[in-house]
RNA sequence: GCAGGUGUGGCGAAAUUGGCAGACGCACUAGACUUAGGAUCUAGCGGAGUAAUCCAUGGGGGUUCAAGUCCCUUCACCUGCACCA
């Protein structure tokens, strides 16, 4: 047998040495850009799921170069964040050593799979020519108002002294200690996104994603379009404001529930006659997690506000006014009206603290639930009798806006985005807090401001990030009055230098700007971007609004980066679990790759299943992707020097199967059917010089070393990185002869090989001839016929 | 609750427009070659039946000459979001 090491090894040199794989900036070909995730180089090493991700989109690279695009498929490095800062924290070494120590692995690791990456373009987020202009974009964001700093409650453990994000403290508890976690109010920076809400929405249009992943984006967004309705507060001048969906039930409203945070309980606290009660309350929810606020808590709770009193802008009822941590402050405006008849929140509520239930709608029987369908609107003033939702919800806004009762509103669950962290391991960002002048950018030519040479990075006991300890760093002189002033000490989430690598790749050298125009004129979009569905939210909302963003700005060329979106299944363990190291079902690419080589593990990866799916690991199937490559091995064994197809159906066939099938991602049955291929050259007497070339053309995407070396070894043609896609005849695909299918009322009773171009009626008789079909239809009436040609004659008898 | 998705052999799965259900692979069984086999090759492999044939794509119903595919209904599971007003 061969030695599958020594053969990958070579030709990973081989491509390397010659840039095979390098994208040219200043090309005549038509450009496509494909691009992957770039990793998060952790401790853990590869994982097996990378190389699903990397191998698919590697099939589709090869794919492009052989049909004559410049190809633009590069790789780089997502370094910051905190599990390389724990990393670094548990090894006791600077987290910049240990990222670059993850990445030589990484690299090596990947180097080992033989995926087309463009190696000359890599570079880390962490590098400070990398980072200067992540920094760069975050002033330009400033610049235009869209970066400000606020006070924010984020998710505090005490026991740590440090912020956790929301994944970090699911289940309401500290992922590292256990400890329940508190709400802790800190200034932040904050990006404007929610201002970019409907543009994000809109600019779905204009990409081709996957559906799943444009709903996975809408959800987010979450528009929903309604009302602001004003409620007077009785004996004040004061209204109580309240974002509603459902203005057409206005007349049902018989009380109204307020956030705990609701500034009309400061305002108005004279008039409160419980308001001791009401600070308990504020208390309780201020010390409950988000997770306690929301799935934990069915059941509502909620005090009644003694002494204050709505009225009902329609139906000039009194209605009582309530707080109820289930209100939440920061979506619409922090008050709700509530009606119990058609909301089952509402309803449930009321039946709870014994508010009245008016009923708007006619339909169900509101002694018993909330009727939330349509029907005919009682009760309701101008609104009686309307029997559509539509048009009483279109009649009731114009009468509130008439009136200066409220006006029509869109909200959107998009909030902005809190830009800062309280950690070492991430991007300073670059403004600097001055007593007289505020804040203040850190001018241009002092970027980047580099994270400090020094080994604190471990998090303070005030929660303040690491940097706020070295004081050499923080004191600065402010670049606008030359007086004493202090730097940001809070560093950039994660996301942000995941926000626009893609830019950067164009033109990854650049050292006067984060992009040439030149190259982003020539490489425009991402064409084709690929990544896991966990990211089909978050990174790719934040990516599309920082372009959107630059694009509005005058610096990119497209509003949306990316055309095409499409998300790979995950591969699980052997026992169909997620892989861990705790469940002990981790499978390293590495030992894969040295026990059986790297081509027969993407063809495996490639053949596992639907690639959208997830799919569990599987050794033995593995073991026969393997024997599929050794028997493609072995081929040219049997092979004479004659040219030309020994079938020339099978070939055009297959080279139009795979074709279609690697643009569709059925990798499964691009590869099922080179096996056939396979099967049917071993069956042939011998093959010809052609048959093996269009082989090893057609599977070199799939199994790039092993088809170049057969290449190579046997004289077949020109290296196959440098080779064209064949292509394939369309009338060549079909057969002289096919097996007609014979159904007598629909069940099949016969089959007979005829020639293709056999007419209709030269069917009918043919079927008509076969013994068992005779049976079939001995002593019934033939009631019809149906022939199609190509396939099958069915006749119906009685 | 809302949104999206999935149900096909022992297993992973196929089935462009409705047209032979189970391609391809794994596992398994028998045989060949072999000192040996976790190598290779040959044959078999949804269920029942000697066979003709019948049954079978989560369940039930329908449309059709013909349904995994279309329509109605129902069940189960997975993923994402979620007191979002």
């Amino acid at each position: 047998m061969y030695n599958f090491t020594k053969i990958e090894k070579k030709w990973q040199k081989h491509w390397q040495a010659n840039n095979c794989f390098n994208a040219e900036n200043n090309s005549t070909k038509p450009k496509y850009y494909i691009l992957i995730e770039f990793p998060y180089p952790s401790g853990a090493g590869l994982h097996i799921g990378h190389v699903r991700s990397y191998t698919a989109l590697d099939l589709l690279a090869r794919k492009r170069r052989a049909e004559g695009y410049n190809v633009l498929f590069p790789i780089g490095w997502d370094a910051f964040g905190l599990p390389a800062e724990q990393y670094a924290i548990i090894n006791k070494i600077h987290p910049k050593d240990a990222v670059k120590e993850n990445i030589v692995t990484f690299k090596g690791q990947i180097q080992s799979l033989g995926i087309s990456f463009d190696w000359n373009r890599e570079f880390s987020t962490t590098d400070p020519e990398y980072y200067k202009w992540t920094q760069w974009q975050f002033l330009k964001f400033y610049e235009h108002g869209l970066a400000y700093k606020s006070k924010k409650d984020i998710n505090w453990c005490p026991n740590c002294k440090v912020g956790l994000s929301n994944e970090e403290s699911s289940g309401g508890v500290c992922e590292r200690c256990g400890h329940s976690v508190t709400q802790k109010e800190k200034d932040q920076w904050l990006l404007r996104m929610s201002a970019y809400a409907e543009p994000l929405l809109e600019g779905l249009d204009n990409t081709s994603f996957q559906e799943k992943i444009k709903t996975a984006q809408v959800n987010w967004i979450g528009k929903s379009t309604g009302a602001n309705v004003k409620f007077k507060i009785k004996d004040t001048d004061q209204n109580l404001v309240v974002f509603t969906t459902r203005p057409d039930t206005l007349y049902g409203v018989t009380f109204m529930v307020i956030s705990p945070e609701h500034p009309i309980l400061e305002t108005l606290k004279d008039k409160i006659n419980n308001y001791d009660e009401v600070q308990k309350y504020q208390n309780i929810s201020k010390n409950k997690t988000d997770f306690e606020r929301s799935e934990l808590n069915k059941d509502k709770t909620g005090i009644k506000i003694d002494g204050l009193k709505a009225i009902n802008p329609v139906s000039r009822e009194q209605i009582e006014i309530w707080v109820g941590d289930y209100v939440l402050m920061n979506y619409g405006t922090g008050a709700i009206m509530s009606v119990p008849a058609h909301d089952e929140r509402d309803y449930e509520f009321a039946k709870k603290f014994n508010i009245p239930i008016i009923e708007v709608i006619k339909g169900g029987d509101i002694s018993k639930e909330a009727y939330t369908g349509e029907g005919e609107m009682v009760n309701s003033g101008m609104l009686n009798g309307l029997t559509n939702k539509a048009a009483s919800t279109e009649k009731m806004i114009q009468y509130l806006e008439d009136n200066d009762l409220g006006e029509r509103q869109t909200n959107y669950k998009l909030q902005d985005w809190i830009f800062s962290r309280q950690r070492f391991w991430g991007e300073p960002i670059p403004m600097i807090s001055c007593d007289d002048c505020g804040w203040v950018p850190v001018p241009e030519a002092e970027l980047p401001v580099l994270l400090p040479e020094v080994a604190h990075y471990e998090p303070t006991d005030s929660g303040e990030s690491p940097l706020a300890a070295i004081k050499e760093w923080v004191h600065t002189k402010c670049p606008k009055c030359g007086k004493d002033a202090k730097r940001e000490t809070d560093t950039m989430p994660n996301w942000a230098g995941s926000s626009w690598y893609w830019l950067r790749y164009m033109d990854p050298k650049n050292n006067k700007d984060f992009v040439s125009t030149e190259a982003l004129n020539y490489w425009g979009k991402v064409d084709w971007y690929n990544g896991g569905m966990e990211h089909a939210t978050r990174h790719l909302l934040y990516a599309r609004f920082w372009n959107q963003f630059l694009h509005n700005i005058g610096l990119v060329p497209h509003s949306e980066p990316f055309e095409i979106r499409t998300a790979h299944g995950m591969i699980l363990g052997a026992n169909g679990e997620k892989m861990s190291k705790s469940k002990g079902n981790v499978i390293s690419p590495t030992d894969i790759v040295e026990e059986v080589g790297a081509d027969a593990l993407r063809t495996y990866e490639m053949f596992i299943g639907d690639y959208e799916k997830e799919a569990a690991w599987s050794t033995n199937s593995l073991k026969g992707c393997k024997r599929f490559l050794d028997r493609v091995w072995r081929l040219p064994e049997n092979m004479n020097t004659n040219t030309g197809y020994t079938n020339e159906s099978l070939v055009h066939k297959t080279i139009k199967k795979v074709t279609y099938d690697i643009e569709n991602m059925k990798y499964n049955t691009a590869i099922s059917a080179l096996m056939i291929m396979v099967n049917e050259y071993e069956k042939m007497d011998a093959i010809t010089r052609d048959d093996l070339l269009i082989l090893v053309k057609l599977l070199n995407p799939i199994a790039p070393h092993i088809t170049e070396e057969i290449n190579e070894l046997y004289h077949l043609g020109e290296p196959l990185c440098e080779t064209s896609w064949p292509t394939y005849d369309e009338d060549k695909t079909i057969d002289d002869e096919y097996e007609m299918i014979v159904q007598v009322n629909g069940k099949v009773r016969g089959k007979e090989m005829i020639s293709t171009d056999t007419s209709k009626e030269e069917m009918e008789q043919i079927a008509k001839e076969i013994d068992n079909v005779k049976k079939h239809l001995d002593g019934k009436e033939i009631v019809k016929t149906i022939t199609i040609p190509g396939k099958m004659v069915n006749i119906v008898v009685k």
